[in-house]
DNA sequence: TCTGGGGTCCTAGGACCC
DNA sequence: TCTGGGGTCCTAGGACCC
């Protein structure tokens, strides 16, 4: 989807099209638009129906923000000035001071990802989902989907999708996933590009190295330091130079990509592996001068990620908790329970217990808490005896680790 | 004015078992 | 004595992606 969020919010404020508009900045200033329209003319109805009428400069700005956060989207118009993806509001507020920032709105997205999504599979129905706002599409057994090597599905899908949400995509058609993927990129916004495998020497080999889906900064700058700019030049590499280099799997995989050459599937269906919640604070926090703070932000995480355990039906073993330091340094600790659990105290608690093993040296600026191992609730249930002798399924399965002699309290060091 | 939040996968070492 | 060859599970960190 093209810059999605930010496509999505323009369906709420047409007023906003065409003009510099980001997504981002922290999570919790709601800023309550209509309630200041209801302010400055009480005469009118400002209820939700009327978004379309809020004037353009009632909107904040990036520079009268201050604070942590980053541009999760920005519109075509934001990005001539060089605001991108992942930049820190701070830094896109110096290249575009009058870019209308809006907070962020998962609900709304997930709304239309979950919509743009249908709307596909019912059109092709073997679909992978990567992320809110991508999808892999297997093209191969939809009737008519080789015409003109697929562009004629692909505008099929664009127009279905865009009569539906008033939203645009940007469709590569290719004979992998990694070429799709990078077809996909070529022609953006509201673009389709077909790619053959006889047009990657024209196409893609042209394209800097970062282009391929799994070479990020590190591999770039290492490819880099060893002169390889492009795609090209990574081809024309030996394959036993790239394993020696870059390891026998990656290296490898390197020079595979390269050449076009991917055969993973496309899944439709998979497991999730963990569940998180994490939190940057707005100031770095100290572990004992804000230890009320941190304490309550921490049940708080383990409260969440409960919830959504409980919410999605699933159970998980191994507790872990991230901390990241004012110097951006993170540190994990984990461990493994022999119960599956997705109670918010338990999960409390083996956090609890993570949290002592690490060494606090410096402030605070993110704590996390996760649960892996997962596996789906009605799996575990159906463990036999437990439920029977009114024992739980840990003490059926194994002994479950002694305690130390504290009490719950004085495992928590929050 | 640095650098969100939610994920997956890989590597590497050590414990432990047969 | 001085030392094997699997295999699995656990933990920590890190790269990468959307």
């Amino acid at each position: 989807m093209d810059a999605f969020y930010a496509s999505v919010e323009l369906l709420r404020y047409p007023q906003l099209k065409g003009l510099p508009v980001v997504i981002g900045g922290g999570r919790r200033r709601e800023d309550d638009l209509l309630g200041r329209m209801r302010q400055q003319q009480p005469e009118r109805d400002w209820s939700n129906d009327h978004l379309a009428e809020i004037p353009v400069d009632m909107f904040p700005r990036l520079k009268g923000y201050s604070g942590r956060g980053v541009i999760t989207t920005a519109t075509y118009a934001a990005r001539a000035f060089g605001v991108g993806s992942a930049m820190g509001v701070m830094k896109a507020a110096q290249l575009c001071p009058d870019a209308i920032l809006l907070p962020v709105d998962f609900e709304q997205y997930r709304h239309y990802s979950r919509l743009f999504k249908s709307i596909v599979r019912d059109i092709a129905p073997v679909v992978e989902d990567r992320g809110v706002d991508e999808i892999y599409i297997d093209f191969t057994d939809v009737p008519g989907g080789q015409r003109e090597g697929g562009r004629v599905l692909a505008r099929l899908i664009q127009k279905c999708i865009t009569d539906a949400t008033g939203l645009t995509c940007s469709i590569g058609v290719a004979p992998n996933k990694l070429l799709a993927k990078m077809a996909s990129e070529l022609n953006k916004p509201n673009g389709i590009s077909i790619l053959f495998m006889e047009d990657i020497a024209d196409k893609i080999w042209p394209l800097a190295c970062r282009k391929i889906n799994g070479i990020g900064p590190k591999a770039d700058a290492k490819l880099q330091a060893h002169g390889i700019h492009r795609i090209g030049e990574l081809a024309q590499q030996e394959r036993a130079w790239l394993l020696e280099h870059f390891g026998k799997s990656y290296g490898a995989w390197l020079h595979d990509a390269a050449h076009g050459l991917d055969e993973r599937p496309v899944v439709t269906e998979s497991e999730p592996v963990s569940m998180s919640r994490e939190t940057t604070f707005e100031k770095d926090l100290h572990v004992r001068h804000d230890r009320a703070a941190l304490g309550d932000i921490f049940t708080r995480l383990c409260q969440q990620v409960a919830a959504d355990l409980q919410r999605k039906g699933y159970v998980g073993k191994t507790i872990g908790i991230k901390l990241r330091f004012d110097n951006f340094q993170s540190v994990t600790r984990d461990s493994t329970l022999s119960v599956y659990t997705a109670d918010a105290s338990t999960i409390r608690q083996a956090a609890g217990l993570c949290l002592k093993r690490v060494d606090f040296k410096r402030r605070i600026r993110l704590l996390g808490v996760r649960v892996g191992s997962l596996v789906k609730a009605s799996d575990v249930s159906l463990m036999p005896v437990a439920a029977e002798k009114g024992l739980s399924s840990s003490h059926v399965l194994q002994e479950p680790p002694p305690l130390k002699d504290t009490t719950h309290e004085q495992a928590d060091l929050f």
